[in-house]
DNA sequence: TTGCTCCTCACGTCACGTGAGGTGGC
DNA sequence: TTGCTCCTCACGTCACGTGAGGTGGC
């Protein structure tokens, strides 16, 4: 049987050019009619079959080539090749999972506080760990600590950018922030240092707007949950804390969206 | 706060070149000292650190850089990119997940074959489907079965190259073959015409290394389970068909190891 | 003659990575 | 003076996709 490189490309889903490209990459060498048209037989069939499974999981197409190549690999090594490829498939699936779980709670997050921005409520906060650092920036410059954000950093999106403000600091700062629930998912623990434990429980509540002014004066977001705790006289307790959710960037201004709490005795 | 392309490189896990070529892409617009050299402020690092967050979730850098620009995306928007980007994420691991499975099923098979290669023995046979052309190649020339071969196709490694023979055929031809239990994972179904249901049950099996010439004479690999049932006295009961395992290349040879099958009565 | 398939070759894509060759501040 | 950081610019990567301009067989 002989077939032509359209009948070939329409059968296995390739363009031509990736069956161009597949030659010339020598996971095939397809013979020519006279007129320098290719022709495909079984064989090469099957190993573009093959190839096509491989590509399915990830092998680059070098790897293939040499896989097929007349010193090719064993059956051994082929099945080492796969067994690395379903933990890599395996691990990807975790990981997709994972992201999918982080974008829900932020989406979550996200449609309360278009509904509800600027209002005060009540609710249960969420018991978090927060990361400072010493130099009061969201940057740190000591190394270590730049090791240690870095580490956060590669969690997200369960780690939020944060404003949080601890009992008795003179000013809110520029944090990192995650749920207690989520951080031991992800090997990131209060050590009571650059990370601290923000016990959850009652709590005020608002969503709140702001714009580029929050880099000058990061206490901004807190002014509707501290108006509302002197009005109602609430005390505060623990650590005052805001996740920002998004910025809204249109119309020329950026509007960021902060969620707040502040927990009261 | 000023920090330098180092900190910020070290914190945020990116090279310089990265941050170069975010700048390039208008993600930010860095100011430089006299000397040249950037540096970056707070609300620098808060939008690196967001465009971080939507490349984590797959978003191209073309479009959080439209989504940060002066008339970028409402709150609304980002939502709503958010939730596609999570139905994307679901989607990519419940893939990744079903080939993680698939490659372990290929693995457990291609196993056994290297340990007991060229032995008969008797064991049950799952339940399969068969899909051959009516032109008699793996590779269908007519249009209709060349959109059916293909859409088989997106379905491996689940879906497996094999050698099929009917009870009657004349001599076995090359096929399709998928385990009638994962068939309906991917929406493949025998319609008695190109995709034929192919019982399981008590089997002779065989793992068979064969070299090239089962391209001219696909029968060669059922001649193990052949002999055994002819010494023993079997009669072959349904399909015989064998599904490839994987190609051994090295040393110059191709070995192709097929998993063989003779249901008997 | 017209459509269709197929050919080669060059350049584009995406998100950076990798030098090469040079400058500025401690 | 030496090390270190930072600069720009050009080219590479990976797996193809997309034309442009032309040929061959019905």
């Amino acid at each position: 049987m002989r077939y032509s490189i359209g009948d070939v490309s329409r059968v296995l889903g390739m363009t031509t050019s990736a069956l161009h490209f597949y030659e010339k990459e020598g996971i095939i060498d397809t013979p020519r009619v006279e007129s320098g048209r290719r022709y495909y037989q079984e064989a090469d069939i099957n190993r573009l079959i093959s190839a096509k499974k491989y590509r399915a999981m990830d092998v680059p197409v070098r790897d293939i080539a040499r896989q097929f190549s007349a010193d090719g690999m064993t059956g051994a090594q082929v099945l080492s090749r796969m067994r690395e490829r379903r933990e890599e498939a395996a691990r990807r699936s975790r990981q997709y999972a994972a992201l999918a779980a982080d974008i829900d709670d932020l989406i979550a997050r996200g449609e309360a506080g278009l509904l509800h921005a600027q209002e005060v409520d009540i609710r249960r906060a969420q018991d978090m760990i927060c990361l400072r650092s010493s130099s009061g920036g969201r940057i740190p410059s000591d190394k270590d600590e730049q090791a240690i954000t870095r580490r956060w950093l590669e969690c997200m999106p369960a780690v939020s950018i944060a404003i949080c403000r601890e009992q008795g600091d003179a000013r809110a700062v520029p944090t990192l922030i995650v749920p207690a629930a989520r951080a031991a998912d992800y090997g990131l623990e209060a050590d009571g240092r650059m990370a601290r434990f923000v016990p959850g429980g009652m709590a005020l509540h608002a969503v709140v707007v702001c714009g580029e002014e929050q880099y000058d004066d990061p206490d901004v977001i807190f002014r509707p949950v501290l108006a509302f705790a002197r009005e109602h006289r609430f005390a505060q307790r623990g650590t005052m804390w805001g996740g920002m959710l998004f910025v809204d960037c249109s119309g020329g201004v950026r509007r960021h969206y902060f969620d707040t709490y502040m927990t009261f005795s």
